[in-house]
DNA sequence: TTCAATGCAAATTTTTTGCAAAGTC
DNA sequence: GACTTTGCAAAAAATTTGCATTGAA
């Protein structure tokens, strides 16, 4: 699902980025941790392998990787953006009580169509590039935890 | 549309907060314009009815009046909170290049149901209390000034 | 006179910017 | 050697907090 090594390296290369240590160490921890974490969480995980690493070079990276499309930013929160390797589009669900984000594959009614992302859209005159839904409520964990 | 004079009064005091000028002025600006503003932008403009007014003061109104449900936030843009008076469910497009937010009455695909918000809603398991669909793209004036 | 609301100042958090040092082709 | 990438430090922007003052019932 994600772009494993070789792949990875081609890709930024055939964009004109190389494939630093740092941008490889900072794409791979996105791609692996589902938890769509924030610029802070992957300068927090990935010093641990590059004690050098600088959160200038977190926030140029993730940048650089969503310019090219091989990462999304999410704004399910208004105060922090996160990151999502997952490229595919789909509805993301935010528990207001655990802070936890939740993939959801499809929106509720079936309708949320994953092909878009990939084609330009008319919408009311405008031309659309890229959506996000996102839903916010009480995750079933709390909501389980609280009976 | 949005709650004229009256019954803004009312619907602030049956929530036991009381209708302050600052209170009143600030949701009457936010359901006058139609800009989805930021903290900043209402500050501005309200700071010219109530010049004594502070930052602080509308930073608390508007939590105080999304609490309510008076208004909504808008988290379309990952570094900053806009409002909206429009309560009703209704999807946003941002214009990359210009930066305004227009109000999209419904889903491209017209199944972005207008009636969630009121009913909570079962998905994968959590109970969605909320929803908000943005699109992002090249907004009409943008793309015909390029021309 | 009690409690809520406001406003100032400072602090916190997230992100951006300027620039020098280090690395790459 | 030119150009890119990194990293430090400082700045900027948005929001929150502590607390004293004001205002209303």
């Amino acid at each position: 699902m994600y772009l494993e090594r070789e792949k990875l390296i081609n890709f930024l290369k055939e964009n004109g980025i190389s494939p630093s240590p740092q941008r490889m160490q900072i794409y791979e921890y996105i791609a692996t941790h589902d938890t769509h974490p924030t610029a802070d969480e992957i300068y927090g995980a990935v010093y641990k392998k590059i004690p050098s690493l600088s959160k200038t070079t977190v926030y140029n990276t993730v940048r650089v990787l969503a310019e090219i499309g091989l990462i999304n930013e999410l704004t399910i929160d208004g105060t922090e953006i996160r990151y999502d390797a997952d490229t595919r589009t789909h509805a993301h669900f935010k528990c207001t009580q655990c802070g936890r984000i939740f993939d959801i594959s499809d929106g509720f009614d079936g309708n949320f169509s994953p092909e878009l992302g990939k084609n330009e859209l008319n919408l009311e005159g405008h031309t659309v590039r890229f959506k996000q839904l996102y839903y916010y409520g009480i995750c079933r964990d709390c909501r389980e935890n609280s009976n």
